[in-house]
DNA sequence: TATAGTAGTTCGCATTACAAACTAATGCAA
DNA sequence: TTGCATTAGTTTGTAATGCGAACTACTATA
């Protein structure tokens, strides 16, 4: 069961089990993971249009097309920022946040499950060396604790 | 630096931080993640559409564009199964595997310098969690070691 | 030999992501 | 204060992704 993997392939094989998690999860809430995504950086705190850009790493003519098709979907709203004219402040909704945490939490459990198979001990050091290295390269939180 | 994250953020942000390393290396290459991921099962040995999409976990006629878009760049062949002659095998060309290794070795460098903030007795440690982590789900090998 | 099943392809659709060109508001300099 | 450069977002056009459904061609089996 166990194999001996490089740490570079450790890391790629498991980003892949994870997004096939986080998708089916999507799924179930008839989300994109991007959608989903967006969702969960919002879940923290609103945001204007840009710095959903730099959290997500993409560029702002992506966002647009984004918030737009989760506007449809009665998520989030844009409000016009009181400071700034041309900024624009996207929040989620009740309905947005609530799937947004129905979303986070049904993501979690799962994660866990796809590691149950460890001891506690073996997983808390994992997830201690995981906290060092997205601390150490400033992930964002695309996925709050 | 260090962050007390949970198990699930770790992985979710760690594999965000995964995806953002091999997009940059994919862009070095000309190749889109999915392409490059294609290479890279591809590299290990040929397969007929059908088991590319198991790997992949994609539906047979998303394989089929993907397939022609990188056979297009001359980085892969199809081939007629002399067995049955309603598959089809993919392999790769001289030019797909040359430029498979090279991305290859450059994804995990990349990588092993993501994980270099760690002493080299955390990063086996890290290794062997993610091996017995993948192992127990039956990853397929989407990036050889 | 008829027919059911399998391997791939094709088509239409929605989403994603980008760059370039655009609009509108802001801020600074003369 | 006026004028111009900058900034925030949007729009548009293009390419890639991924799916389901309908299709073709080959295989297997009853």
């Amino acid at each position: 069961m166990t194999e001996e993997i490089g740490v570079a392939s450790g890391l790629v094989r498991l980003s892949f089990l994870v997004q096939s998690v986080y998708s089916e999860v999507c799924q179930e809430f008839d989300l994109t993971p991007q959608q989903a995504q967006l969702l969960c950086v919002l879940a923290d705190s609103e945001s204007n249009m840009a710095s959903i850009g730099q959290k997500l790493g993409l560029e702002k003519s992506s966002i647009s097309g984004l918030v737009d098709r989760v506007e449809k979907k009665g998520l989030l709203r844009r409000l016009q920022s009181s400071e700034d004219g041309r900024s624009v402040t996207v929040e989620l909704t009740k309905s947005g946040a609530k799937i947004a945490s129905a979303f986070h939490a049904k993501t979690t459990s799962r994660l866990n499950e796809t590691v149950s198979c460890m001891p506690a001990d073996v997983r808390r050091t994992f997830a201690s060396i995981a906290g060092r290295i997205v601390g150490e390269h400033q992930v964002p939180i695309v996925f709050p604790d």
